[in-house]
This record gives structure tokens, C-alpha cells and sequence, in this order.
DNA sequence: ACTCGTGTTAGCTG
DNA sequence: TCAGCTAACACGAG
């Protein structure tokens, strides 16, 4: 899952709760996951440094990294992409009993970043992870990814992405859709013209605005423009607000026999945009 | 067994 | 050179 609605919420429990920990230790073992880098190349570029600010850009995220010990120089940009299905969970600092660590309990709770619906894996289950950040406090942030899509990297290019989805504004919006013969739909899914629309928020998107997304970009009238611009950013933005890109109202019947929720009309389904796609043939034109 | 997929990108084509 | 398209990636879920 994530489209920028999970991953603003992985961003936000980064915020709340993965600042400030001195980083004691790394596992970047994962060679997917933290391809182009090899094995040891991220730890030994963050042990001793400390998050200091959560960003995001559309589905990116990227944490600055504190000096090492009293020095003023930063340390370098942690990129963090939760790919198709990541998931972040932070862990709270360990409190040592008069015993020693081994009988520590917990202060604070678990914080999760991404998909907030429930799932499968186990409490405790760890084949899934693939990169931790261990804290000198006993605590951890960890990259959990199944499917092994998510990236994590240093000094990533955030200025190749376009404006954010949650904040782009129509001028902006007029310029990317002004020019090309893609289908609508593939432009909002192009990560370089706006950042942070998926696959799910697109369809949404374009159900909300009525638009066919097969129209070619230049195809689209003035108000098409603007109202597809009102439409991508309520989508973004009530999506924030219910937990995630599934929370759509077309999204839940985007499936075999499903019928726009408006008019009742059998959605079509097809590809668009090298995504799977379902529209309302009647109202979407 | 087999198909699909809420993301990204290298490589191909016109 | 560039916009647009396709396959590939990796692996769980149905």
C-alpha cells in the first residue's frame, strides 16, 4: 500500500517518535532494499548521528541526520520509500531494571508509519524486516517490506519529483498537464510532474472530477483542468484525514461488477497508464 | 498452480 | 533528445 497518505502518516510517527535517538547501531544488510549501497556503507555513514527532521515529497521520505557527538556538521540525508507495501514501526526506548537489560519494560508505546488496516504477520515476526536503525536507548525504527520494492538510500534526488500532491497548486498543475500526448491518467501517476498520486488516488481522482482517464493530456479544456486539480487535492487530502488511499469512495468497488457509487453504472476495468484501471463509462468522458 | 498488484525504473521505440 | 510504453523487479494474497 502507500501512496502519500501512508506514507505521510510513516513520516508524522518518524516525527513523533524516531527524533532525537542517538543511533547505535544499523542493519543494512537487506542488499534490495539498500541497493545501490553495500552492506555497511549506511551504518557506517549513521552510528553516532540522531534524526533530526521527518520530510516528505509526495511518496518519499527523507530524515536529516545530526553531527556525531558535540560536532555542529551534519550527517548525511537518510532516504526512506516504502515501495509497494513498507511499513515503518518504532519502538520505544528500553528501561533498564536493577537486573539489567534483559528485564527492561517498556515506556511508550509502538509507533507504526504506512498502511494502518490490519495484517497478517505475527507480533514479534521479523523475517520481514529489512533495515533497523537500533537506538542507544534500547528502542528501534524499523523497515518492514514484503514485497522488497521500498529503497532506502543516502542523499536521495528529492528535486526530481514534482510538487507535492497535498499542496500543488493549479498554476502548477495547468503547467504539467499543458504539454504531451499521455493519458491523463499516466501523467498524474508521472512521479516527475506531481508527486504522491498512486494507482488508487489517481482512479479516485479522476471518478471525482468525471474525467475518462484514456484522455490524452492535451485534450482537456480549461475547467477539465481545474476541476481534475480540486478533485486530486480533496482526494489527497480526505485520504490524509481517513487513514489511507483506500478510504476512497470509488475505490472499494473496483472490482469485478462493481458500479459507480453516483449513477450505478457497471465500472469498466482495463489498463491505463501501465496501472490497472476502473472507470464509470457514462459520467467519466 | 496461476494471476494480480496502492511503486519505480532500465531499456526500447518512434 | 524526449515522451511514452513495457518488462522486470520480489513476493504475498486470492
Amino acid at each position: 500500500m502507500p501512496e502519500l497518505p501512508e506514507v505521510e502518516r510513516a513520516r508524522a510517527a518518524i516525527e513523533a517518535a524516531g527524533l532525537g535517538r542517538r543511533i547505535a547501531d544499523v542493519d543494512d544488510t537487506d542488499t534490495y532494499e539498500c541497493r545501490p549501497h553495500t552492506p555497511g556503507e549506511i551504518r557506517q555513514a549513521l552510528v553516532g548521528r540522531a534524526l533530526t527532521v521527518a520530510h516528505r515529497r509526495g511518496k518519499t521520505m527523507w530524515c536529516d541526520t545530526s553531527g556525531v557527538g558535540r560536532s555542529r556538521t551534519p550527517g548525511p540525508v537518510l532516504g526512506l520509500h516504502l515501495g509497494m507495501a513498507g511499513r515503518i514501526v518504532i519502538s520505544p526506548a528500553r528501561v533498564r531494571g536493577p537486573s539489567g537489560p534483559a528485564d527492561e519494560a517498556a515506556s511508550g508505546e509502538t509507533v507504526e508509519g504506512g498502511d494502518p488496516r490490519p495484517r497478517r504477520a505475527l507480533p514479534g515476526e521479523t523475517r520481514w524486516n529489512r533495515f533497523t536503525l537500533f537506538f542507544a536507548d534500547g528502542g528501534s525504527l524499523v523497515l518492514l517490506d514484503p514485497r522488497r520494492l521500498g529503497r532506502v538510500r543516502l542523499d536521495p534526488a528529492v528535486d526530481v519529483l514534482g510538487p507535492d500532491a497535498l499542496t500543488v497548486t493549479v498554476a502548477q498543475f495547468r503547467v504539467v498537464m499543458a504539454r504531451g500526448t499521455a493519458p491523463v491518467k499516466g501523467r498524474l501517476l508521472d512521479q516527475t510532474a506531481i508527486a504522491g498520486v498512486g494507482n488508487l488516488l489517481a482512479d479516485e481522482a479522476l471518478w471525482q472530477a468525471r474525467i475518462d482517464p484514456h484522455r490524452p493530456v492535451q485534450s482537456l479544456a480549461p475547467t477539465d483542468v481545474t476541476r481534475l486539480h480540486r478533485a486530486v487535492r480533496r482526494a489527497v487530502a480526505a485520504a490524509v484525514r481517513l487513514g489511507g488511499a483506500h478510504t476512497g469512495d470509488v475505490i472499494s468497488h473496483r472490482r469485478p461488477g462493481g458500479r459507480c457509487p453516483r449513477c450505478g453504472t457497471e465500472l469498466l476495468h482495463g489498463t491505463v497508464g501501465g496501472r490497472s484501471t476502473w472507470w464509470c463509462p457514462l459520467e467519466q468522458v
